[in-house]
DNA sequence: CTTAAAGTAGACAGAGTGGTCTACCTCTGT
DNA sequence: ACAGAGGTAGACCACTCTGTCTACTTTAAG
């Protein structure tokens, strides 16, 4: 019963299904069922929301990618389950999420394409964490630094050929080359 | 003095940096100084503008880099060479494509997020076009097919990374490793 | 039971949207 | 010289956008 929790779930679905501007506050407020007064209760404005959706989002998808990362063991084992992650989440086989639509980071990024506009910022600070992230298990799988910028680099581009030119099969083909990097 | 061409280039260059939803018709009309009417009389909607944009952009950007590599040798120098491309692009050295905003395909992908919408489809062929490039490469580098596909994620991964994240050396990185690959 | 916070419905304002249309002007080829 | 194509300026239409506001209702705590 979080009216705010709801607005947030709601305005990320649409936003990241349709784009940000493309929807507008009243879808938000009609699939929500939630007055327009409590939305502008909770938030200042529309970017607000949108400001809001990335931190759920953010959260979501670390929680959902680390988890399934330390579910095995910690280094190449942790990388390599992390591409069989990014395979599930393209083929739609993540729960928590269905219907892929690209990454939500750099879709937003597009529309706020000022590179020092907060939300942009705030996309370029997720980016950041799921690389510190990438740098902690190359390190353990004996890797450099330059490596685990070289992972980053095939998941980006995975996600981009999943999504832009639709070959699903884009984090296998990463993970092959992973594979050998390792 | 072509109008629809100046129509076509001023849009682009808007869509580019703000994005196609956050620029209005009189906007790019304003700024191209033409008339509302001669728009309509070029493009049959705003939508058709956008397709136009992305077919410019395509052309542009594929007789650009095509160019840098055909001007060396044909193989891994051209690949290594794609990649010094992507870097003097991301850092404004490229006269033709000053300003760079990330990958318009991607930009416009996100802003057109159903697959089957046409102007999504314009930018998958975008993507593939340049995947039948850099195959018909590896192979003359003696590499495989599965070798063509992972320099094609390098290539987002780096486009990514320069926009989203910023990291503008990404292209160098991104070579860094294809020079292993090869 | 009372009170105050938080929610609802929805009218409204002001700006902006894509797109149409009229009326006029300026070239160019014959 | 003149016809016709293609340009210009900008009013106008119907609609949508974000955001505000009023008036009423629900909910929860002391």
């Amino acid at each position: 019963m979080d009216k705010r929790e709801q607005l947030v779930e709601q305005a990320f679905r649409l936003f990241y299904r349709q784009g940000v501007y493309a929807v507008g506050i009243n879808k938000v407020l009609d699939e929500s069922g939630i007055a327009k007064k409590t939305l502008y209760n909770h938030f200042a404005s529309k970017e607000a929301l949108v400001a809001a959706t990335v931190s759920y989002r953010d959260s979501l998808f670390r929680q959902w990618l680390f988890g399934r990362m330390d579910a095995v063991a910690a280094g190449k084992p942790a990388l390599m389950e992390a591409f069989m992650a990014l395979d599930d989440w393209f083929n739609g086989r993540v729960a928590v999420m269905p219907e892929f639509h690209g990454c939500y980071f750099i879709n937003v990024s597009a529309e706020f394409s000022d590179l020092k506009h907060p939300i942009h910022q705030q996309c370029a600070e997720h980016k950041q964490a799921i690389l510190e992230k990438i740098r902690e298990q190359v390190v353990l799988a004996g890797g450099d630094e330059s490596v685990a910028n070289h992972v980053a680099l095939l998941k980006e581009g995975a996600i981009v050929q999943a999504y832009v030119g639709g070959d699903l099969q884009s984090a296998l083909k990463a993970r092959r080359l992973l594979d050998q990097l390792l």
